[in-house]
DNA sequence: AATAATATTTAGAATTATTCTAAATATTGT
DNA sequence: ACAATATTTAGAATAATTCTAAATATTATT
């Protein structure tokens, strides 16, 4: 069985799924049912930052006729609209987060799994110097490394 | 003609090119002619953050029999002997870098050109909250936003 | 210098992720 | 109800990455 909370350190504000529809509304998305569907799926698993791929397979489990192309259009529409975020960890494929409130992203380079890292960091005061001139819209701080659980099995072994 | 420099805020201390098959003899890699002609194109491109495709062109112009497999063997090997970063900015191709010291990346949403921003970041103050037991050891901040270039431009119109 | 062991490169096929297309369906405004 | 517009769909197309097995090159050993 799995310990997630070991490792997600942050745990988002559930928007209590079933308002997924009005916050897509609100976002300025007409709400229609596979929209609905894709969101959710994310809102419950946003601790596992799954890929399109992943997320197809939960949609399609509440929603069989859905199609891999809406998963994208829709995985698409809910970034444009701020509801949603991509993530960026690895070479392969790319991973979606529900959870809106800024914070990193850590990758166990020995297990592969993704926590998130609580906090928040102004471009300009984040250690990096943010030439005059650019405008900075979004930023995304992602970690890597090995994580406690499989720190401990390296030890013991 | 490209004005590269305007955007390009960090500029790496190039260990000019030819430096580059004894830097991969002490990461602890066979120098083969392969990794010299990547990790050299790397080098005179870092600026532009190449994807692999892009790295196989200029490649094959100076060793038309290299093939992209090769490319990739010898990213990989480059990137786990800490020669070269991978970045991660978008759903598409990864990018790599040979600038090693420590800087966040920009993408311009507007032009999609990618920037350094020179500066470096502690995990453990960098804003957000690393939990006890979590050993990082790789740190990528990566920013989005509009660069000088395209908010002159959006102005004018 | 020859030989064996090992590592690297190669071309191309295979796989996976993402995007595109054009027709069908649904929604919104009138 | 009708027209205009947006969304969904299946499947094809494209692009990025990985895999495979044979050929080549390198290193260590003699």
């Amino acid at each position: 069985m799995e310990d997630i909370k070991a490792r997600t350190v942050f745990v988002p504000p559930t928007p209590e799924r079933g308002a997924a529809d009005s916050r897509i509304a609100e976002a300025g998305l007409r709400p229609t049912p596979q929209r609905s569907v894709v969101y959710g799926v994310l809102l419950d698993h946003a601790k596992e930052h799954p890929t399109a791929d992943e997320v197809f397979m939960q949609a399609k489990a509440l929603k069989p006729e859905i199609s891999m192309a809406t998963v994208y259009n829709c995985l698409d529409a809910l970034v444009r609209h701020r509801l949603v975020k991509q993530v960026h960890l690895d070479r392969v494929a790319t991973r979606y987060c529900s959870n809106m409130h800024e914070h990193a992203h850590f990758l166990c380079e020995v297990c592969g799994e993704v926590s998130d890292f609580e906090g928040a960091s102004k471009p300009r005061s984040s250690g990096f110097k943010v030439p005059e001139g650019f405008k900075v819209t979004q930023l995304e701080m992602n970690m890597r490394g090995v994580c406690p659980k499989c720190i401990e099995k390296e030890v013991s072994r």
